[in-house]
Formats: C-alpha cells, sequence, structure tokens
DNA sequence: TATGAATGAGATTTCATTCAT
DNA sequence: AATGAATGAAATCTCATTCAT
C-alpha cells in the first residue's frame, strides 16, 4: 500500500476501529461492510480504498492483535508457589482481561473453525500456539512430571480466553474483579494446589 | 408441525443429521441450505417443508444438545479426593468428549456472540448456565471459601469446552487421551491440590 | 372427466366451495391451493384429482356464475316510469346482490384484467358483455337519443358492480338496504328523472 | 431512506414509472420484480437500493395518486343543472379519464381486496372514501331528501372508475368520447332528470 | 378415492465489489 | 481522497404440480 498522509491514516484507522467493534457485536461472518462504514462515517468506495476486502480488514486487525499478545507474553515472569508469585500471576491475568476487553471479537473470531480452514486462519492458530508455548516454557518448569505441560498450559489459556469471552459478551454474570481472582486461583491451584499445602482427605 | 409419518419423521432426521456435519465443518454461517439438503439427498423444497429456513433447524439441533447435555450434568456425582474419585471424574470427562466429538459444532454455535443475541441465543446462554450450575452443586461441596464456587464451574467448563473445541477442529495437536487424561489432572488439581493435596476444608 | 359416485361430487363440492370462499378473501392470484385444500379438508392429490389446476376450478365456478348471471338478466322486464316499473326495478337489484353475495369474488375476479388477458379470461368479458347486452335492450327501449343506450347499460351495470364490491368487502359502510334503495333511484332518476317531472331550475 | 442526488432520484423515478407500466399490463400480482428492471433498465441489485420489495414501490405510487385524486376532487365545482354546469361535468370527469388513464391500475389495485386486508390496504379504502366525501358535499347540495346523498355519490364514484376500466382494459369495447359523455349524461341525469329536469327542491 | 411427501423451476433478496464523478 | 450509485452472482424461499402408497 502506498504510503498515506494524515488524513488518510486517519481514515484507515476509523475504519480499522469501526471493524474491531462490528465483529465484535455480530462475529466476522455476519458483519457486513455496510456496517463498518457507516459506523466509521465513511463510504463504500473508501472502504475499497484502504483495504482489498473484509478479510484484509480484518488480518490488518488480526496483526495488532498478534503483536500485543506476543507482548503479553513475553511480560509473564517464572510461576512461583508463593504469595509473590501469586500476586504477580494475578496482575498478569488482569492485563490479559484488558486485552481481551480491546480485541476479544478478533481473538475469539480468529480461532473460530469458520475461517480455521483457509490460508489465513492458520495464522489465528500460530497465535494461539505461540501464545500457549510461552505458557508452556513457565509450566513446564513447576509442573510435575504426570501432567502433560503442554496440555495443561492450553487448558489454561482455554480457560482464560472462554471465561474473559463469556464476561465480555455477557453471556453470565461475573463481576470482573472476581472472575480476575478466580482466574488466578483456579490457575495457582492446579499448579501448586490451592495454597501449597500438603494432601488431606475430607473426612 | 403437523404430525409426521415414518417417512416424514425419517427425512426430517437424515436433514437434522446433515446439518450437525455441515455446521461441524463449515460452520454455521458458512453453511448453505443447499450443502444441507444436498448431503441429505432431499431438494430444496423437501428442506423448507420441514424447517422454516437455517436458523430453524439449528434450533432443533440444539434443543437435541441441551437435553444430551442435561443428561450428562446429571450424572457428575460427588467430586472426591480418591484415587475413586478422580477416575470417576475422568470418565465423565470423556463423556463430554464423546458428546462434543458429536455436537461441538452445536454447542459452540449456539454459545457464539453472533447468534447470541436474539431471543433465541438466550438458551444457548441458558444450556451453558444450567450446565455450569450443576457443576457448581459439585465444586461448591468440595472448594475452599476463598474461591467462589460459581466461577471455579464456570472456569472449568471453560476448559472443558474449549480444549475440546481445540482438539476437535485440530487447530493444536493434541492426542485426545492425552486431552482428557490433562482435564481430569488439571481439574482434580485446581479442586484437590496438584497432587489429591485438600484444599482446606470449610468452615 | 370421468363419472362421479357420491362421495367424489361431494369431495368436488367441498373444493370449490371452498375455493369460492378462498378466492372471495384473497383474489385469485393470491390464492393458493394449500389455501383451499386445508379449507376443504382435503389434500393436494385430491385437488388434482377433480381439477388438473387451479385456473380449472376457477372455470368451473366462473361456469356457475355466467349461467346464474344469465338467468338473472333474463328475468328483467321492461323498464317503465311508473311506481310499478320502480318497485321491480328494485326487487330485480335486489337479486343481483344476492347474486354477488354469493358469486361477487369470482364475478370481480373474471374480469379482472390480471387474468383477462388469457383466452380464458374472454369468458369474463363475455359474461359482462352478455349481462349488459340484456340491459341494453331493455334501456334502448326508453331512452332518449341523446345518450347511447349500450353505454348506459355498461354504466349501470358498473355502478351496479362497483356498489355490491364496496359493500360486500366493507370497504365503505354502507347499509345494504339503503344501498338497494340507491342503486334504484339512481337509475331509474337516470333514466326517467328523479321522478319523470317536468325540468326546473333551482332558485 | 436517505437522501438522494439527482442521478438517484432519476433512478428511483424510472423505477416507479416502469412499475405503474407494468402493473398497468399485468396487474400487481402477475408483475414480477424482473419485469420492472427490465423496463427501467436497471439491476435487481438497483430496486432494493430504493425499495426493500414489490410492495414497497406500489405504495409510493400509490401515494402519488392518493396526492393527485385529491387535488382532482378538490377542483369540482357545485353542480348545476344548466348547460354550463353540465359542461363543467364534462369537463371535469374527462380529467377523471387522464387521471384513470395514467394511474387506472394503481387505483384499481388499491381498492382490491386482495390487498384490503393489510394496515396499508387502509390506505385504498380512505382514498376512496376522501374522493367520494368531496362528491359527497357537491351532491348533498343538489340531491333530493329522497336519496341518501352519500350513497349517491358512492354509486356514481363506482360508475366512474368501473367505466373507465372496461374502456381502459379495452374489455368492451367503447370509444373514449362516448364514454365521457354518457358518464356526464348518466351523472346528470341521475341528479336533475334525463334532460335538466331537476328533482324536487329540499324543503 | 384419498393422501402425505417430494420436487424443482422460478421468484425474491442480499451484499461484496466496481464504477463514474 | 472521497463518495453515492450500480451491479450481478449467489443465496434464500415459494408453490403448483407429480408421485408412491
Amino acid at each position: 500500500m502506498r504510503e498515506l498522509r494524515a488524513r488518510g491514516r486517519n481514515t484507515r484507522r476509523k475504519l480499522l476501529d469501526a471493524g474491531a467493534q462490528v465483529f465484535a457485536t455480530k462475529g466476522y461472518h455476519a458483519t457486513r461492510v455496510d456496517d463498518i462504514v457507516k459506523l466509521a462515517h465513511a463510504s463504500h468506495g473508501t472502504f475499497y480504498l484502504y483495504f482489498s476486502n473484509k478479510e484484509e480488514l480484518f488480518r490488518a486487525l488480526a496483526e495488532e492483535v498478534a503483536s500485543e499478545m506476543h507482548e503479553l507474553a513475553a511480560t509473564l515472569g517464572p510461576l512461583r508457589s508463593t504469595p509473590d508469585g501469586r500476586s504477580e500471576l494475578r496482575a498478569w491475568i488482569e492485563q490479559f482481561a484488558d486485552l481481551y476487553e480491546r480485541y476479544g471479537a478478533v481473538i475469539r473470531t480468529w480461532t473460530e473453525a469458520e475461517i480455521g480452514r483457509s490460508e489465513f486462519g492458520k495464522l489465528g492458530t500460530d497465535l494461539l500456539t505461540q501464545f500457549t508455548r510461552e505458557l508452556h516454557r513457565r509450566v513446564a518448569e513447576v509442573t510435575t512430571s504426570e501432567m502433560e505441560a503442554g496440555v495443561v498450559a492450553l487448558a489454561l489459556v482455554a480457560m482464560l480466553e472462554r471465561l474473559n469471552y463469556y464476561a465480555l459478551t455477557q453471556q453470565v454474570r461475573i463481576d470482573r474483579d472476581a472472575m480476575i481472582d478466580t482466574l488466578a486461583s483456579v490457575t495457582y491451584a492446579s499448579l501448586f494446589g490451592s495454597d501449597g499445602c500438603a494432601p488431606s482427605t475430607r473426612s
């Protein structure tokens, strides 16, 4: 794409933001180019001036997400069964929630099977795989041999993603803080036991 | 719809099955009525004899799923931090995986925001809520006061659903048995500690 | 068509009556074979056992109407500018109203331009022409040379038909007796002056 | 619908005109959207850009007709039993014939029971009612107490409409001028007597 | 004689994309 | 750089008619 002046960059941005918002509301397939241009106060002609089709706009959004997710994954430090480790974990999960709030629709759509077939959908899978791999490294450092670290990491990612999704789309009524607390707790517990205590059976 | 004779019931069944299959392959939105009738060896006219549109066929499928999920949820016994309890848990998760294999596309689509707006989408949310509620009961029996049992249950459902989804759509390479093992382990660990270490008993 | 047993004749009659009723409600084109068979408590198969298509059922109805209209037209005696002549006219118009109540939809549809093109539509025109011709004869006996008797007759038929139509479909609120009275008065007046009096201008 | 530029307004107009023409030729129900766009040299897509379906185009036409009929009704002066009054009446009837030539199909369809049920059909009835009401006023000024002026007015409207209809659809062979002459004569005669003889003045 | 099921041609409608200004 | 209008391929949906029992 040719170089853009300030006005052009601004229009492009407006379209991207509108896209993100409509995708979030209606999902990828139900989104009409018309919805996007209306929200961006632009015209069809303008849309095709910046993107050659709907998928390309989506791809552009997806690249933004990918880079942010990458950064986020890199900031996860070693997992530790100490109070400090626990609160670090919580803080990190909170950051994930922030990210999801902005880009959830794209993340979700990207990993949807409906686009999952196309060569482009692969990128979505990679996004997930990449993100999981980073967690994997941390999980592997602490997990017992009994569980396969890779799958554990994936399960945790799955939980993170879905719970945020339910919360975001308000399919279930969850308080955001309670959600983050619980995600931290469950993650922590599944790695270290709920407080690192020794086993004991219930009477 | 009027009562159906044997032939009619059979045709309707064929359409439902074809629908489930195509939804699983292409996703809800990318599915064309044409795909369904071709797979069912029926004509367009026949389709509209039984369902007034794609959504109605989907709804019918969804009702089937709902009832099966209900049954499944009811079979989950008390969670126990014993070897028996653990293998019961694993068996139950395996059943969930079976169900997901057949009906995953419907479950997933149903809980997707894309249909989630319509009055009908509510049913999907209810499905999830219901299912989670059953788990909630079991989780509440064993969880510590620190974690909100409802959210824990939801997190577990989220993990169950997503991991099965990743596996089914082959977005990540997981061995089915490894997946089930790990789901059991993570669930068990998050409730009782990673090696059977139970959380502090409730006051 | 083959000879019919009692049951067959009965079924055929049920279909004809249902047809007349649905045509009256929805008009010819908007009438579905399905509407007819439902009302007649019969099946599609049965319909095509008796009529080869919708038009043929209509044609059968139309033939019934035609013969009744013919009979009615024949009963119109000479028009006379006497009280007796006037009440005879009124009685005749009342009979027309009766006929229209039963068969109005068919009459109307038949003369609709929408079917008017087909070779069959010609019959409808003929119906009208025939009926008008009978009136023509009577009008010609009494009308002045100034007016073309044929057109006067047609105008009267037009008025008869339309007013009954408006009344029947309740498009305007008219009392049946008032309608018949007025039709008689207007017809009488347009032929003889309102009471046969000599001209006088209003002050 | 958004504001239209010159080109848009032009296209919309072309579609309306084409619609009026096809409706006139084939009638409302037999008219296909395809017929309209072909005649207007436009595409299906374009049609749905301006009207959401056939009915809406019809409604737009109907509104035009309504306003023209309104105007026409307003131009009818007092009815007078003088040579001048008579020729004024004739001139007015001629204008009605002009209007009917252009919009007859719409008028007819609109007052047909086939669309008469819907909330929109009400407008058609109102059209008729309104138009009749205007005539009513004039008729009431001159009619005898014996006839209900309202019904007389309606009968006249009925005659006007139907006779024009027969003429337009060529269901009967009438010369246009003869038709107008006769309509004037019959109307005049039914109000003032066949040769200018006025009915008894009102008490 | 009666029927419920099936058909498919033809209609309507949508919407991503292109065009002319 | 921006736009409103136009397009047409592809989808949905309808319904008169036929078929098998």
